[in-house]
RNA sequence: GGGGAUAUAGCUCAGUUGGUUAGAGCGCUUCGCUGAUAACGAAGAGGUCCCAGGUUCAAAUCCCGGUAUCCCCA
């Protein structure tokens, strides 16, 4: 037995590879048993090691591993990512190229938090500072390491190659130093800064809520109805003046009349068209106050003086309150509109005094008109108040124009004493009063109630408020144009993520908010003092800058420990003042940015190493990351290297569970990972995963029919191959040389083909396109399994003779075989190791370089001729199917007319085996063959040609080409009474349209047109001589049957005898003799019987009688089960004697 | 509430600068072939190209408006 190949050197000191490799090869193969043999295998072998420093010296191709977190077990969408993380790194390593991949853990964050509170059963804040944060946290740290050996368990099982020994954790020590030296690099150079960020408020727990939260539970948002209150600001100033507007009063609306007291300005959209509209003939509630106020001495005046501002839009749905009767009247009266854009800058009456003192409140731009985006007129009166400290947008749009965030309320939503007039009272208690006193004061012109979802508590049920809470930021808006420079020097894929999803976020980049008020992170490193009569911030970027100031040099960043450093205010000359750390941890996020620098202690340590290997040659992740990692990473390295911090970058699509929605495990709407490995392999799990369209971006919805479905179409074809060569290898007892030049036709286009895969494969996956590599490797299985071993079978059966006659083909096949193996390795990395050691004897195919596709033969000639011939063989097949005469059934000639027969001239014997016909006759196609066989022809009009010269008419022509109504004069071609001129048209051949025409012209053939010009001819009339042969093929089949169904070996030499039950059967089978029906059956005896006038009983009893020795198994074949008239008998018995010598 | 994406056969998806008869794989039905195969080949059935309007000689494709689903941010 020469297959499988036995490891032939010990040079690498391999470890007895065990009786695995000894065994034959099987048909049907265990592959999730395969699998683990090479998972063995690699592990014993240190494969993985040797694959990198095999390439030691080579470029290197960077590989960053985006750090899963691992409070949990991985599901598909890290399986999926690991598969990439896996596939193009071991491409590149064969590729030449040294590719290091240190696995990375996530560690920090809200979620670690959230399960560290499940565990401890608590669900407060609160709680946490009572138990103190060492104990918490020191929770945290243990459960985000929870998983790990789960994780490495599922990583190594989906054969993804990755160091765990080197790995990286953003909890270590040196990791967290570098993330404090990037902080304190961006403070440095002016790029973080201390602001107010606007964030979901509980008023009763006086802490700030994160998102997450608010989709806690489904009862978070509640319906509440809640007083609005529409409020009247007249225009003040010099600009008011030169728009004429002095003294309009603008409306605006809003929900939240407790905000009142902090409005700093009002917004407009820039392209909003608002009108004035004076006082209606009924009057407005906010004149009719001040009439009572001022004694009322000329009503009439004040009534018809007001005028209003609000969008035109909307002023209908004022009319009443306006005055009028009806929203025409009002639209009516409309006295002049002006556009947003013209009011930015106008000033207005503010409301309350309270923060008037400029130089105290730097209220100095505040109580203008300012323009936003997001105004619309879908409500209230497109004239929007704002209040930055309660309103995220108010927040944004007012820090623009250099407003400032003032509160109004204290940490329990208690207004503070300033605010006078309900100084300690409640903010939801304060609506009604202030609602009074803007009333009293003539500004109110509407009140109403409004019903609306609004989020609540989740812990304690109360309503929250949106309010200013301070942050950290880092002032992204400063160098977003780099950003967006630097992004062009990045491939993504898919294409249009880069200008479209990504470069659209990135363009539109706001500051990113970075302090979280939580525990288990990274700690934003600022000390700043404790009485602000002597301010002072200190920043600190590493161990020895916090061990000069404190003394002490830390071993632990987390808090409490990092918290526990304060030291004296230098700048108080009382002493009494004292710095201490801002009790803020940074958001996670800020550690994902970090990691290719954090990774390795940069700048502390790996310099060098770090400065040639940013950016990345890689990265992947899910499409989500637009807004999460990838932009992270891109910020950072933006701001603080001023280069992209990967040159490619795959952002693939989510999974979804078999019903298109999300994967649940509740709802077990997706396969079960484990089972899937044991059933069918983690190969076929890839295969499934790479060759679908997520890695384009698209979703992908998993079954386990599609994961089943690669096994079928890829594994198992490349497994039977592998099988069908060791099989007749073994047999004839040859190991085969790796060679390209044979001579033979097959053996040159399964060459030439081969070629052709590598070429595009190599081109597909250096462009990170696995979808196409795979569909173009599933091509190849077809071409290889259904043409080129199917068409060559016999001249494996033949082996090799003692001269080397007959290498050829075991030659390319074993050469073919040996290259797909190593182009398949990283899409199939298991199976294709396990193909490729049994063909070789190799050490591993991960330690292979890439094909080389120069050391094929080109040959684009043969490639067309072959496809050409398939496809006469599906074509005739397919006549033989309409005419209803089986292939078995030998027919007389197959003519094939064609422009160029040349190129079909060595095929014919491919044509004749395959299509079972005596004769090929190739014929040249000329001006009139095709109608000497009753082909017509048929018009189609070339639109996109013809469309511009003949406008509307082509209509008419292209009608007229399809019901027939045209003509060809001299080679002129005129449809529907238009002349065509050429290229505006193409004849095509098209078939006799009926079956009567057909058979008038053709007579005794079925023709079919072949789908690129020409078309074939096939003789249907049949001869006693083709019957026979026909039936004695019939015999054959049922002979090759009966052998399967007794359980014979293919090899086994057997006697075979024959029972013909109907004497037509016996004639016409003697007819045959020229059919070697024992041969084909390897028969060393065999006799055709009749049967007996006697078959009483079961033919066991008297078939030894006739046929005068033992039978081992025997079928009846029914009549006209094939083409036989009578039942048949097939006895066989295997020839021990023969096979024994 | 805002931003983005998707919608084509029972399922998963292609569909080029608009070109008139919209394809593939899987699944289904029928027939054929097969001593490597858990396969393969041929044929058939299967379509409101999400809905509605517009541009055009011509729209699955371009424009506008809706609907549904998904993602991200609130």
């Amino acid at each position: 037995m020469t297959y499988p190949q036995q490891p032939t050197d010990n040079a690498f000191g391999l470890p007895d590879a065990g009786p695995v490799r000894d065994a034959a090869v099987v048909p049907s193969p265990n592959l999730p048993q395969i699998e683990g043999e090479v998972l063995d295998f690699w592990e014993k072998d240190g494969t993985f090691q040797a694959s990198i420093d095999n390439r030691e010296g080579a470029p290197e191709w960077v590989f960053y591993d985006g750090p899963p977190f691992a409070n949990g077990l991985p599901h598909y969408g890290h399986l999926l990512t690991g598969y990439a993380k896996d596939l193009f790194p071991r491409f590149q390593t064969m590729r030449g190229k040294q590719v290091h991949r240190r696995f990375g853990w996530d560690t920090h964050g809200l979620p670690a938090e959230l399960e560290a509170e499940r565990k401890l059963g608590i669900t407060d804040k609160s709680q946490i500072e009572e138990m103190g944060l060492a104990a918490f946290n020191a929770v945290a740290r243990e459960s985000v390491l929870e998983y790990t050996k789960d994780w490495e368990k599922y990583v190594t099982r989906q054969a993804r190659w990755v160091d765990f020994e080197n790995d990286y954790k953003t909890l270590d020590i040196t990791y967290m130093e570098s993330v404090i030296w990037a902080f304190k690099e961006l403070h440095t150079k002016g790029l973080a800064y201390e602001g107010y960020r606007v964030l979901p408020y509980c008023w009763r727990d006086q802490t700030p809520l994160s998102n997450h939260e608010l989709r806690m539970d489904d009862d978070v948002y509640k319906m509440r109805q809640d007083q609005t209150v529409t409020v009247t600001f007249p225009l003040v100033g010099a600009k008011a003046e030169t728009l004429g507007l002095t003294a309009v009063r603008a409306l605006a609306w809003t929900t939240t009349p407790w905000t009142l007291p902090t409005n700093l300005a009002l917004a407009v959209g820039p392209d909003i068209e608002y009108a004035v509209v004076p006082a209606g003939p009924h009057g407005t509630p906010d004149a009719e106050v001040l009439r009572e106020q001022a004694g009322a001495p000329d009503p009439t005046t004040e009534v018809l003086g007001a005028e209003y501002l609000l969008a035109i839009d909307l002023v209908g749905s004022y009319a009443k309150d306006l005055g009028y009767d009806s929203a025409a009247e009002a639209t009516a009266a409309i006295s002049r509109t002006v556009t947003g854009r013209d009011l930015e800058g106008v000033s207005y009456d503010r409301l309350f005094d309270y923060y008037a003192d400029e130089s105290e409140w730097g209220t100095q731009n505040a109580w203008r008109f300012v323009l936003a985006d997001y105004v619309t007129t879908s409500d209230g009166t497109g004239i929007v108040h704002q209040a930055p400290a309660y309103g995220e947008e108010d927040q944004i749009v007012c820090r623009a124009y250099d407003i400032p965030v003032i509160l109004s309320l204290d940490d329990g939503g208690k207004f503070l004493p300033h605010v006078t007039e309900v100084a300690g009272q409640l903010w939801s208690d304060a609506n009604k009063p202030l609602t009074q006193l803007i009333k009293s004061q003539g500004r109110l012109l509407r009140q109403a109630s409004y019903e609306h979802s609004y989020p609540h508590c989740w812990r304690c049920r109360n309503p929250l408020i949106y309010k200013a809470v301070s942050s950290w930021f880092v002032r992204v808006t400063d160098f977003r144009d780099r950003m967006v420079d630097l992004n062009q020097d990045v491939t993504w894929v898919p294409e249009n993520v880069k200008d479209g999803q990504f470069g659209k976020w990135i363009g539109n980049a706001r500051d990113w908010s970075i302090s979280r008020n939580r525990y288990w992170g990274s700690p934003i490193p600022v000390w700043k003092s404790d009485n602000p009569a002597y301010p002072r911030i200190d920043v600190y970027g590493s161990l020895d800058e916090l061990e000069a100031d404190f003394g002490v040099r830390p071993t632990d960043l987390h808090r409490p420990y990092i918290d526990a450093l304060t030291r004296p205010n230098p700048d108080d000359p009382t002493g009494q003042s004292t710095m201490r750390r801002i009790e803020d941890v940074l958001d996670v996020w800020f550690d994902s940015g970090s990691m290719p620098f954090a990774q390795v202690h940069y700048p502390f340590e790996n310099r060098e190493w770090f400065d040639s290997h940013n950016p990345a040659d890689f990265i992947v992740e899910y499409i989500g990351q637009t807004r999460g990692w990838f932009y992270l990473l891109h910020v950072l390295s933006t701001a603080l290297f001023d280069r992209p911090a990967f040159k490619n970058v795959i952002s693939h699509g989510i999974v979804l569970g078999n019903d298109g929605q999300k994967m649940s495990k509740s709802l077990r709407n997706y396969p079960n990972v484990n089972e899937v490995f044991d059933r069918d392999g983690s190969d076929a799990m890839r295969w499934f995963l790479m060759s679908s369209p997520v890695l384009r971006g698209g979703n992908l919805i998993v079954t386990e029919e599609g994961i089943r479905e690669g096994t079928r179409q890829m594994l198992l074809p490349l497994w039977s191959t592998w099988y069908f060569f060791s099989l007749y290898a073994n047999a004839t007892d040859y190991t085969a040389t790796w060679r390209t030049d044979s001579t033979d036709v097959l053996d040159r286009y399964l060459l030439a083909k081969t070629r052709d895969l590598i070429e595009d494969v190599t081109g597909d996956l250096e462009r990170l396109d696995s979808t196409l590599a795979a569909s173009r490797l599933r091509d190849f299985a077809d071409v290889l399994t259904n043409w080129y071993v199917r068409r060559s079978r016999d001249r494996f059966w033949a082996g090799v003779a003692a001269d080397g006659t007959g290498a050829d083909a075991f030659d390319t096949l074993y050469t073919v075989l040996e290259t797909v193996t190593r182009v398949a390795a990283p899409l199939l990395p298991l199976i294709s190791e396990r193909i490729w050691q049994g063909l070789t004897g190799g050490r591993s195919v991960h330690l292979t370089d890439w094909p080389d596709a120069a050391v094929f033969p080109a040959d684009p000639g043969l490639v067309t001729a072959m496809d050409q011939v398939r496809l006469v063989s599906s074509t005739v097949l397919s006549l033989r199917k309409k005419a209803g005469l089986r292939v078995r059934l030998p027919l007389a000639n197959l003519t094939v007319v064609t422009t160029d027969t040349a190129a079909l001239a060595g095929f014919e014997g491919i044509l004749r085996d395959e299509l079972n016909v005596k004769a090929v006759t190739l014929v040249e196609q000329s001006a009139d063959s095709a109608e000497s066989y009753g082909i017509t022809s048929k018009l189609t009009v070339n639109a996109r040609a013809a469309g511009p010269r003949l406008g509307k008419q082509v209509q008419q022509v292209i009608k007229a080409a399809r019901t027939g109504d045209w003509s060809e004069t001299d080679g002129v071609v005129t449809a529907g009474g238009i002349e065509l001129a050429t290229g505006e048209y193409e004849l095509e051949l098209q078939a006799a349209s009926t079956a009567a025409d057909a058979e008038s012209v053709l007579n005794s053939s079925a023709l079919a047109l072949l789908a690129g010009g020409g078309f074939v001819l096939l003789e249907t009339t049949t001869t006693p001589e083709l019957e026979a042969e026909g039936l004695a093929r019939d015999l054959i089949r049922a002979v090759q049957d009966t052998r399967k169904s007794a359980g014979f070996e293919v090899s086994d030499r057997i006697r075979l005898d024959l029972v013909f039950f109907a004497d037509t059967d016996a004639d016409t089978f003697a007819l045959a003799a020229g059919v070697d029906v024992a041969g084909e059956t390897l028969a060393t005896r065999f006799t055709a019987h009749s049967a007996p006038a006697d078959t009483a009983g079961t033919p066991s009893e008297w078939l030894p009688g006739l046929t005068g020795s033992i039978v081992e198994h025997y079928v009846r074949f029914e009549a006209n089960h094939y083409a036989n008239h009578g039942p048949v008998i097939v006895a066989v018995a295997r020839d021990k004697g023969t096979i024994n010598v």
